[in-house]
DNA sequence: TTTTCCATCAATGTATACAATTCGTATTCA
DNA sequence: TGAATACGAATTGTATACATTGATGGAAAA
């Protein structure tokens, strides 16, 4: 009773509580829906970049309760979206293109110890074929001369698909879970900036770019050519740096996720 | 007044309350205090690794509410000592040799990125400063030919600050930020293992080769010698690995901090 | 007019009551 | 005797009341 009376006044004081989030499954603990809608207002750029956040402010627009909000909260800052302030609540963080920058060559060197172990130790034969069959997929894709958005969105999800499987193949929990938080930060996943490019005439020669040292790396794993593995990973992230350069000038991506988190100047 | 009756009641519940702990500043909030003491719990593996740990139990043992001390728990989550169960509640997680060993191994490749940058882009020359007179005084205790407790306690400090300082010189807030997340694994830390070869007689000799790395990386980026600042830093790390080897086979050293932690099996 | 101090308030920190879920156990039925 | 179900205890999830601290603004004095 008490319940659904004060989650109806929270509602009201809310306003446009669902408005442009994916309203997502309510079926999961409002502690989960809470960090999912509150990382989708700071992605989106709804909540300004580098302002203060306070928890009753994301009560009142969630309409969750103070324990949720703040166990969301705590889980933004270590995934580095918000930043402690010395006073207590947080500061919603903005990145100058260095940061990203950082951001991506980090991940490319994770991603290139990464294969380099699994080019060592050897992958999981499974993990292999699945990930040879990631790379037919793509292919597939990249048969026709131009790409729609629908392909960029296919290959984007494929690309993920790709860089979790070698993540797997280093047969290390502890690598990937680093990984895994590296690639948190919004810009640095391996297909941040893709989408930025999907208007470009090159765009579709950078994918074929990019297809091509997925097939180098897994080569390089197989034959067990560990240094070679690394640095072709450690070179594929510099795709990405490219792509990022233009997506930050390019005026009409600021609904990309994240993008308006990125300090233009320093 | 309800506090401090409440309080009462729970130091009364919690009846070690704070038999083996340091009894840290009380000055602290509590939030800071649980986390620091439940961390040590776990460290000294007084906790025993594997076993599910629950609020209530915590709450008993450190005398705090549930809202600190789960957020204690959170935290020790996001450090990597503690894993979250599917079904509500952590467990204490433990590791394998196989998991240190990568571990270090991921902190050398970042500490190798982070030499890089540094030698590539240029180190402030406070820091290089800094950095110097660090090892300065490194050197000044290896000058006697044999070491003391004390000696080593003071090598494992100034270590440590040698390894901050490298951190600060690739200028770079994202890879700092990585790599005291990889630090926070206890084993993970560029001493770790040092105490353990305290009493060995070539320990000695182990520290001058370390010492003389960390003279090389200097060296390579004052000359702004990238990929080799790179190679030595990754080189580096791989005397905590033998140290690891021996420490986890010495049966002596299970009360050092984590390595009741480590499973001897696998 | 400016500066300092006090009051008031707003936000976070802490504790706890209440709800919901899960796990173990015991009992009953086949 | 075995399995399945239901009940109960324990534990986590959620909401909220209360405490404390830090910030802000206004008033008074220099």
């Amino acid at each position: 009773m008490t319940t659904a009376t004060q989650s109806i006044a929270n509602n009201d004081a809310g306003k446009r509580l669902a408005a442009g989030t994916p309203l997502q499954a309510s079926s999961d603990s409002v502690q989960v829906r809470a960090l999912l809608q509150l990382r989708e207002l700071i992605l989106s750029g709804e909540l300004a970049g580098g302002s203060r956040i306070t928890e009753l402010a994301v009560v009142q627009r969630l309409g969750a309760s103070r324990t949720p909000v703040r166990a969301a909260l705590m889980r933004l800052e270590q995934e580095g979206l918000l930043e402690a302030l010395p006073s207590g609540g947080y500061a919603i963080k903005t990145f100058s293109e260095r940061d990203v920058s950082e951001a991506i060559e980090l991940r490319g060197t994770l991603e290139g110890l990464s294969a380099r172990l699994a080019a060592e130790r050897g992958a999981a034969p499974v993990v292999l074929a699945e990930a040879r069959a990631c790379l037919d997929a793509i292919d597939q894709f990249l048969q026709a001369p131009t790409l729609d958005d629908q392909a960029f969105s296919s290959y984007v999800a494929l690309n993920e698909q790709f860089h979790a499987l070698l993540s797997e193949m280093s047969g290390s929990a502890v690598i990937s879970r680093q990984l895994e938080h590296v690639m948190n930060l919004p810009f640095a996943s391996p297909s941040g900036f893709v989408l930025a490019q999907a208007n470009s005439s090159s765009a579709r020669d950078m994918l074929v770019v990019a297809q091509d040292q997925h097939r180098q790396v897994l080569d390089a794993i197989t034959q067990r050519e560990g240094s070679r593995a690394e640095a072709i990973m450690r070179e594929h992230s510099r795709l990405a740096q490219r792509n990022l350069r233009e997506a930050v000038q390019s005026p009409r991506l600021d609904q990309l996720p994240g993008v308006r988190l990125i300090r233009k100047q320093r």
